[in-house]
DNA sequence: TTGAAAGCGCTAACAA
DNA sequence: TTGTTAGCGCTTTCAA
């Protein structure tokens, strides 16, 4: 490995030179900055980044906390910030917790043993006191915790509105809510909204409320329970997008036709409700700019460290999709 | 911070001793021993791991690069590849190269700053030159590039016979083939493997192939093309399940019945196949197993630094579902 | 069984 | 404008 005495020795300049030119930072000779520019050249020196990191004590890395990569909500949210930190020089370390308290205080720990400078978290599980030690910024991504930090989020509360109303816009009679797991904080806005809209509603009934936990599977499971149980049912408000194609493969097998039958909204917009047939209707999250925002804020919190928490709540947009259809006006 | 030499005062030993207990190596006086972890309890003591790989020039870090990471093909390459990583306690770092070689180059100089351990590649563009500076250990995953490597993949050409005569099995007369970007080595496998079955037969011709560059939105496009043209179509291997997913769509567009009038087949066994309608046939590899694999043997070779290359090819099943049908078995 | 000290490669304060 | 040197926190040789 060449090192910055090979290069001293080699241009005949000491390490302090040669770490002032390749930092560009203090007085350098520019005969001399060439002659130092060459040896680099010739020896095909380049700077030891671990050697750099312990003197700074930091990094130059970001790591990004998700449940699960293979969960189709978060591989966009990772590009984004893996774009960024690509912009910006940083390194980009994923971790998957699979909602493990376990898991997540492990990689803190491992993390900030390796002076990671910042982390991004999605989680529903941790909780103040496993934060307070922390000592590298962090911002909350998509969801709260238990902890006042700086946050990048959709108003969960009004999207889910938004979908409500827009169901008894097309004359939905009967609009039930399939919900994520209890200790999400969207879970919960995603419901209030859902509730704002029908909780006077003369039909309205909590047996319309199921948890489908966010996953495609239990969701398919407990719709198809639901409707048949529940006829009556002409609309599907569903927390989260990989939820609705569990509910249009319910009402497939059920025999259902949606959206003549039945309207379903979905919410997230991920590319896949575009390739279920029918296509889903959704309430759409910039998913992208709220990663790539998330990792600006945090590298501008890495350099300032600055202590204000702020939250930056972005808007959702309905995309109509083919899932959902005026009531009475089948094709 | 607290450091090793805070950790050695408080327990009234030296640093020495306090190393030889954190890494439980070399003689230790049992009664010193429990003063030590009691030091290293009470000031809740971290080794700092920057110090350790500027030491050893190891960073425990493994890096995966695959083209995006929004491709649903490769998170749970991902996801596999770090939960070997947190067994064997190393750090996961994911690089989105876009199969551009400009960002490949510049990850592979910025990881070896790092001193990263080993890098896993998903690449078909990388080429023996750009390969033979690089001194961590690499290794291939998916598909080959110009260099002699460690490999994981499967047996494409196998599985693209397989896929192929199971359409014949159906009973098609006439099977089209889409395929991925020409510099990607599996693509002409899979090609090779459907050529082996259908060149002899009186039908062929090579118009009936097409590339789709494995990427939904243009496979849609060459696919509404190519069944305009060619009616007589009846079967399609389609190189990779995402491309598949664009035949269906295509299809369904055309208002040609799947599987009635046309029989698709895919190839990866990603979820994605799953959520269509109908579902998509595929040839499914083992997708989880390849990466975890892959992440195994990367270990090994930073461990033993083995010059040996080998390749692991695993095999691929047919996995039947919707898409696929008997010829003039219509229900 | 323990400690002193060199050194991993770099940056920055200080001196010249 | 340049060089000397003291660390950053750790591991490991060598000597005691």
């Amino acid at each position: 490995m060449v090192t910055i005495r090979d290069v001293a020795r080699f241009a005949g300049v000491s390490v302090a030179t040669v770490s002032r030119v390749i930092n560009n930072k203090g007085y350098v000779n520019s005969d001399t900055r060439i002659r130092v520019v060459q040896a680099i050249n010739q020896l095909k020196y380049r700077p030891n980044d671990v050697a750099r990191s312990l003197f700074k004590g930091k990094s130059k890395m970001i790591a990004l906390f998700v449940p699960d990569i293979m969960n189709p909500f978060f591989p966009e949210l990772a590009r984004a910030v893996e774009d960024v930190c690509n912009v910006h020089h940083y390194t980009f370390v994923l971790c998957n917790t699979d909602n493990s308290i376990e898991k997540e205080l492990t990689y803190l720990n491992a993390l900030q043993q390796k002076s990671v400078d910042g982390i991004i978290i999605v989680s529903s599980t941790l909780k103040k006191e496993h934060i307070e030690e922390v000592t590298v910024p962090i911002i909350a991504l998509d969801r709260t915790f238990g902890v006042e930090l700086s946050t990048v989020k959709v108003n969960n509360r009004e999207g889910a509105r938004e979908a409500t109303e827009y169901l008894k816009l097309l004359g939905c009679q009967c609009i039930a809510h399939i919900s994520g797991p209890k200790n999400a904080s969207n879970t919960e806005e995603r419901k209030q909204g859902y509730l704002d809209v029908v909780k006077n509603d003369d039909w309205f009934s909590c047996n319309y409320i199921v948890s489908g936990n966010y996953n495609l599977q239990v969701a398919k499971g407990v719709i198809t329970k639901l409707l048949e149980r529940h006829p009556e049912i002409d609309g599907l408000f569903v927390a989260n997008d990989v939820m609705g194609v569990g509910a249009i493969k319910a009402a497939e097998e059920l025999g259902i036709n949606v959206p003549n039958n039945l309207s379903i909204i979905g919410f997230d917009g991920i590319s896949l409700g575009e390739t279920t047939s029918p296509t889903l209707t959704t309430i759409a999250q910039p998913i992208y700019k709220m990663g790539s925002r998330a990792a600006e804020m945090l590298i501008e919190l890495i350099i300032n460290n600055d202590s204000q928490k702020k939250t930056e709540e972005f808007s959702v947009q309905l995309v109509e999709r083919q899932s959902t259809r005026p009531r009475g006006r089948e094709e």
